[in-house]
DNA sequence: GAAAAATAGCTGCCGAGGCAGTAATATCTG
DNA sequence: CAGATATTACTGCCTCGGCAGCTATTTTTC
């Protein structure tokens, strides 16, 4: 009694649905190449604690990118609140130190601990890591083009989105 | 920590000896293109009532890509139970019917209303145009060559990445 | 110098996605 | 056929990012 229609439908992988145009196909495919990273770098880094963003953190106040969480958010255009929260988790972790600027005092220099400092290389290695396997197969001219592909569709969404933000144009 | 990473590493075409400002920035670049398009694609889509996801689900149904919510979620690589609140928002609107499988009572196909249906056209416009926009100034070669990267990237994080899932390689 | 605007950091709230668990149903296995 | 397994859809729960609002402080403006 068991027709097999309806699971002949719902079990046949292939809907050649794609004739007309792509549709969105190239943010499908960054959302997924972007969830692929993420979620890499999130296991591989759970030994350690840390999720992605967190490292990130770490790494760029470990690098002097970055001295205060204000410009963390600016640089990973990253929100203020959930910056804080970051910051939060990675001071009660002992990884980083607030301390309050004397010069002015609305602002609290973040500083990687020794703690931090110390495990800094092997969270680097684990991302290169992460990353190369991803980018396997990729020679460097082609990882360049990538880079350059992204950063042409970030400045057109600067420029012609109505997401017009304060943001001055292109940083990266 | 040397020779062993040295070894692990040399196992694929390497170049990730980037200077230390690098880091993700691929993973960066990727986030912020992809967020630039998806904040574009909803604001342009608000004043349908619609977002960038809802509108997708919508395309899918219309273009006969999937018929069921568990067809989307493989499709889209989309959470079920997201899945199932996000139907429940467009049968609210009338966009969508659910209508109960009878040879298969566990599940319910999707069926794009007439008004869904009407409206899109308009939508798939409007998505054109953002994609559109974030892409202007691509030759036809480049969004290809973009698209082959992405993908590439993809593979190898279904590969190698500790994401094995039963999820059949590549499928765009 | 005082009011106004800007900046830094923080908190509460909300929406959304991922995950685990559940009920109903279907399929596979012995 | 009976039990184990799988699948579909759905529901809470949790986490996290975005947003609005707040305080404290600094800078700008008049």
């Amino acid at each position: 009694m068991s027709r097999r229609a309806a699971t002949a439908i719902a079990t046949e992988p292939r809907l050649v649905a794609q004739p007309p145009q792509e549709g969105l196909s190239v943010g499908h495919l960054m959302g997924r190449a972007r969830a692929s990273l993420l979620a890499s770098l999130d296991a591989q880094l759970e030994p350690f604690g840390l999720n992605g963003m967190q490292f990130a953190v770490l790494k760029h106040l470990g690098e002097g990118a970055a001295r205060t969480a204000a410009d963390l958010c600016r640089f990973m255009h990253y929100d203020t609140g959930a910056m804080t929260r970051i910051v939060d988790r990675l001071e009660q972790k002992g990884l980083l130190r607030r301390e309050r600027c004397r010069d002015d005092r609305r602002v609290v220099f973040l500083r990687i601990a020794p703690n931090g400092r110390a495990q800094l290389p092997r969270l680097l290695a684990v991302a290169a890591r992460v990353l190369g396997a991803h980018l396997a197969g990729f020679s460097h001219a082609e990882v360049d083009a990538l880079k350059r592909y992204l950063g042409r569709m970030i400045d057109n969404g600067n420029a012609k989105g109505e997401n017009q933000q304060p943001t001055s144009g292109s940083r990266l």
